[in-house]
DNA sequence: AGACAGAATGTAATCGCTTACATTTTCGGT
DNA sequence: ACCGAAAATGTAAGCGATTACATTCTGTCT
């Protein structure tokens, strides 16, 4: 009854007999329905107020069957990215009176099969799934109750219809690594991948193949490291290829965060970034143009697909018919790191 | 019965009766209570599986009153701090087995007077509130009810005995300044606030104020200006300093974010940083030491703070006496961006 | 004044789970 | 074979809201 640090909790009950009605006539006041006298309506906020209720959202979760969040599924990493594409999610939630839960997975706490998602029916409406934070299995097992879900930057197995928002990746990359090749005129581009088995970083890895491929360029298997858009992993990656004696006049580093890590990292071993090797990165985070040399990278429109993901995990729960799969595209930003001002034209 | 898009849960009941025993013998199963044979608990687990049940959070919690949650109100600014912060506070609460929810306010939405916030007893066990993310109002409220809390970054007011985490700001910026003055030989030094109402903005502003006075230099109005913590701002507060004609040989910026908007800014109106202008901040976010010239800086514990903060709030919540006020210290980091190393010695 | 529609309010079942208490099993010791 | 304590299981009363349905007020119209 009272609650494990000693509080007793105010009920309906306790409102309804200060104000003299039922408990009816109260729920009803407080979803604001109408058919109530305004007499009364004040007779309850009265008591409300002299008590000082607190509507118990789990009781109100039980009888309603809807709880009025949104939930996402993120893993805990710092990453700039996810702090944009959190703030539009957050938007919609806010704008359609909904709030949003967030869940950070941690390598200790990945989720995996048969454990059950905190976040779940029973405090969202729906679930937001960044990547591949939540395992198949899992996925499945939701999909089958028909829970809302949307994928975030991440494609459903094959047999699973579940609605999903992308980045198209492998143009922007493309274009990317066409403009250091002929703009610029490097020849030696590095690449760093993304964390293992992210499909961002597939399609930015294929865009790279192709313009190499469509240029004559060979594709130089130790110029692929791994960057996992991570800064840490992106200074271990560099100063490995220094230590090994890596010849690369550039680098596309998988995401902007590891471009600015790995800008440091070069600069810390002596080399001038980009007149040594040119470095581009992808996303165009807030910060990308506040380094030196400003970053050229590829802007992906990040808080508009939070925005977009939500909106769709909206409708999916009003029971809207959505299509299954939504695509946004990139833009090229050339800024100073890829040396293009020192190109000869 | 069946929720908004069709689908009928699984209920506890329906276990049992697939399982041949009691809806109590699956709860204890559920809940891994002792005092169930084997045999039963295996019955019951391929129940859950062949049936896909879910448990019920709304119903266990109101049944239990706990909801194994802890909330955080923050505002919702892409700062790079708040991330470490709240990376810290995920932390400890997975290590202890609680789930961090989330609750970004925006401008349209912040929490005032009435409003009932969205994180409350109902999802949460406790909160943790940061700065002055919700009003005075609510704050008391909820104290008057003994819901647990913990403020960051903010002292309650002082009727209110709320525990509290705090950075010792004062002191930090002090340091800071004096280094300016002394060991890299800055005059006119201009500062910017953070938030208005913010209290770290306001102590490291004392720290100010008072290094000046100690070392002899006056207080200019004209030097006082405001960032809020925020890249934008920081920038537009660059840009009518400059316009203005306003004559000063370095910035404290009143953190790093603002720090760094502030050397683009600089140096985009054609300003050497350092040699110009000197640009300091505060907080040694993870990206200050990236940028060029790379940012002398105070250090805060953010993260460790974070944790320390989430950990008073489970004492709380398990009843555990806790200090009402924990207090981090900071440290100065000198990198480039203060002009040190051109100072002469 | 009487009838009646519609507004206002009340009654009580229900949501899915936990758990105190009651009851039945199990099993070692004699 | 029997007893009794401990182990295993069952029964049913909550937790605090919502809401279908029933009932009681209004006030208007004849």
């Amino acid at each position: 009854m009272a609650k494990e640090n000693g509080y007793q909790r105010v009920t309906i009950e306790d409102v309804a007999q200060r104000a003299g009605v039922s408990t009816a006539t109260v729920s009803r006041v407080l979803n604001k329905s109408n058919n109530v006298s305004p007499k009364t309506v004040a007779r309850v906020e009265t008591a409300v107020d002299e008590l000082g209720y607190v509507l118990n959202t789990a009781a109100r979760v039980l009888a309603n069957n809807k709880t009025g969040n949104i939930g996402i599924i993120v893993p805990a990493t710092s990453n700039p990215f996810l702090t944009s594409l959190l703030e539009g999610i957050n938007q919609s939630a806010i704008t359609s009176g909904y709030n949003l839960l967030i869940y950070a997975t941690t390598k200790q706490a990945t989720i995996q099969g048969g454990v059950p998602l905190p976040l779940n029916e029973g405090n969202t409406d729906g679930l937001l799934i960044f990547a591949d934070s939540v395992d198949e299995r899992t996925l499945e097992h939701m999909h089958r109750h028909q829970f809302p879900m949307v994928l975030l930057y991440h494609e459903p197995p094959p047999d699973l219809s579940i609605p999903c928002v992308l980045l198209e990746n492998k143009n922007g990359a493309y274009q990317l690594i066409e403009h250091l090749i002929k703009n610029c005129g490097h020849r030696r581009i590095a690449f760093m991948a993304g964390p293992a088995g992210n499909q961002d970083s597939y399609w930015r890895e294929q865009g790279y193949r192709e313009a190499l491929a469509d240029n004559g360029l060979p594709i130089d298997p130790a110029l692929l490291g791994t960057g996992s858009f991570h800064d840490w992993e992106a200074k271990k990656q560099i100063e490995k290829w220094l230590a090994e004696g890596l010849a690369f006049d550039a680098l596309f580093a998988g995401d902007d965060t590891a471009a600015m890590a790995s800008i440091v990292a070069l600069q810390q071993a002596g080399r001038r970034v980009p007149e040594d090797t040119a470095v581009v990165g992808f996303n165009n985070d807030t910060l990308s143009q506040y380094i030196t040399p400003p970053l050229t990278t590829v802007h992906a429109p990040t808080s508009e697909i939070g925005r977009t993901a939500a909106n769709k995990l909206l409708q999916l729960i009003r029971g809207e018919q959505i299509e299954q799969k939504t695509m946004f595209f990139t833009q090229l930003v050339i800024r100073q790191s890829c040396g293009y001002h020192l190109a000869d034209k």
